[in-house]
DNA sequence: AGGAGAAATCGACGTTCGTCGATATCTGTG
DNA sequence: CACAGATATCGACGAACGTCGATTTCTCCT
């Protein structure tokens, strides 16, 4: 053991995205802030938000599969968990489905790591 | 295929911690991002930043162990992957290691997931 | 020089992840 | 109703991850 001691970790109730610089973050909102970044701990989930926070109108899935070199399978599956993130919003029209950047959910993830004038 | 097309991938340069709402990002740009929110996948590693974010001093590896319930092992690996995600520095005082927020590295961390005003 | 203690590394393990082809499900059209 | 086309799901595979005990390396102290 060394000099430095008594770090202290209390436990609030959990909530979603807990700034990561608010002081005393439970085990349990780490989890919920860990998930949230492996969401997005992957290039072609990187490059699909980035699409859709470029592009001003949400976006067929089918036209995700060329651009990003991936089988239709492996877009569904990362468009998945992106979903399930809460990151996309999701909008079934007939045979399609249409993605688009859950902005408000986005702006929250933005927020989880403010740093400034904490610590 | 859909009545949406031609989405457009650009490529421009490669640079470090390219923002996600930023038009054109390239494959390479998409993998340094997912590089860095990958270190920070996991809760032990987003407990170890909350604790070097909200912490004043630097802290020694040997104090994380036991509030983590981590083995020695363990901890090591986890501080080494934040640190070679460039989010953390490493202060060698005799036997011990200290480590520390990167706070530049954080601010631009946070600056990667900035999404108003765009799209 | 020898010992104590902290950290890094190694080897092994079970789990999760990313990927795909194949199949199943759903929707609109002829 | 049968068909075409988009999406979801399944099963399988190799790769990467998280964990630990054991070992090695390093630094300080006596």
């Amino acid at each position: 053991m060394s000099p430095v001691r008594e770090l202290g970790m209390a436990l609030p109730a959990a909530r979603c995205c807990t700034p990561v610089a608010e002081a005393g973050l439970t085990a349990e909102e780490a989890g919920t802030t860990a998930r949230l970044f492996k969401a997005l701990a992957d290039p072609h989930r990187i490059r699909i938000v980035n699409v859709l926070a470029t592009s001003g109108e949400s976006v067929c899935g089918c036209d995700l599969e060329e651009p990003l070199g991936l089988s239709q399978a492996t877009v569904s599956f990362h468009l998945n968990k992106l979903y399930e993130a809460g990151l996309l919003d999701r909008d079934k029209r007939g045979v399609w489905v249409y993605y688009s950047l859950n902005r408000e959910a986005a702006a929250r993830l933005g927020d989880v790591l403010r740093f400034e004038g904490k610590g």
